[in-house]
DNA sequence: GTTGAATAATGAACATGCTCAGTATTTAGC
DNA sequence: GCTAAATACTGAGCATGTTCATTATTCAAC
């Protein structure tokens, strides 16, 4: 099945909107469902019942099960990193930059943290299913908005004029995802505390861990 | 049903020696039929068949499906983390010493890159199965690994005096999980490639972001 | 409005992960 | 060696993800 993102201009017509509607009551389905009893326990039978559709319905909407969690957070995702990195002030330092911009992420999931750990634990590297493609060009336009800060940052001479920001910017996702997941693998998930560990952690970064001085052996080699 | 780690010392009896061999068997099979298929095409049936042992006796062996994928790697983990951080040179910087030692990783993976992609992707932060404790110990033990590198390049005054080797021990972690994902994602994996790709990152988080010299505004608030 | 083509919805049927009551094997006490 | 208890093995049966041939709906042309 076709699935359109529709353009503003033209006039949804019966099709599309029947379609839009189904969709929203099977986002809103699935979303309930995996909230109440988990990934492994929300049924795509539930899922399509609660939503009003039939079974095999559900499968012209996410490819498979697990494309049903894509399709609750794909948009909202989208969001979700405009607000964050809109948020940031440029004349902050890098590092509190970056939490301001990591902080919505973990007020996100700390919302709702039993479908954010789906999210999170469920979905990591999933790569065959039918909306797979769009998760991983919503990481890589995080990644790209990470590296625009990196880029400013040096631009303003708070990082180094060599350091390669691609890089950069692909360090600090992987400091970001790395911590987001060890902290919502915990129980009790306060998001102040998720955010301090990842403050931790991008403090070291960007500061680096070889003394600051020349003094000791760090600059051998 | 019991899975004991025998000690060196108990004669094992038949019972006990039937199970090893059992074990093995189920974990060859698995290997094989992961590596063959693939992990949704490769049936808990047709590994049950190929390992000669009935359809029921697999899940007393492992907890589920994905079980059967730590059955596989949690024995070779453990090894690999032996064997990476045992060849690591005290002298060499410390960057050589983290890359000398994730090399070993890489290289693992690198020789069976279809087990690898299973075992990265399928179950990055899977916790809920009999064995993934395991797993998770064995994570553990790694970081507790990297930490005692920090440890002694601290002492060496490599890294900062006041480096919090837990947290920097757990930046390096999150940075080599990340880019061995990263890297085991892409089709034409080479080792070299990813080792490469880890030194960059890794050499940023040593060196830091920021300006070595206290020129520019770095070192605002 | 009618009609044929295009598209979407549907659930019966199938494939497969997993359970569990029943059976078989091993052990320990004698 | 016999016996009973403990332990391990097994596959039929169930639950659930997924497919696909069939049916229903919408659209476009006239």
């Amino acid at each position: 099945m076709k699935i359109s993102r529709n353009s503003a201009l033209d006039v949804p017509g019966l099709r599309e909107r029947n379609k839009l509607d189904k969709l929203r009551r099977i986002q809103a389905a699935a979303r309930q469902l995996f909230t109440e009893r988990g990934y492994d326990r929300a049924t795509t039978r539930a899922i399509a019942r609660r939503a009003g559709v039939g079974l095999g319905t559900l499968f012209n909407y996410a490819g498979d099960k697990r494309d049903l969690v894509f399709l609750i957070f794909i948009e909202e995702l989208d969001h979700l990193a405009d607000r964050a990195f809109a948020s940031v002030d440029r004349r902050a330092p890098l590092l509190e930059q970056l939490i301001a911009a990591f902080a919505h992420y973990y007020r996100a999931f700390g919302a709702n943290t039993r479908l954010a750990r789906i999210l999170l634990q469920e979905l990591t590297f999933y790569s065959s299913g039918r909306l797979a493609a769009d998760f991983q060009r919503s990481r890589r336009r995080t990644v790209g908005l990470i590296e625009r800060l990196i880029v400013r940052a040096r631009q303003d001479h708070r990082v180094r004029r060599n350091i390669d920001a691609a890089a950069a910017a692909l360090s600090v996702f992987f400091l970001y995802a790395g911590a987001v997941r060890w902290w919502i693998a915990r129980d009790r998930s306060r998001p102040a505390r998720g955010i301090a560990e990842l403050r931790k952690l991008l403090g070291l970064h960007i500061a680096g861990l070889v003394p600051r001085s020349p003094r000791g052996r760090a600059s051998r080699r």
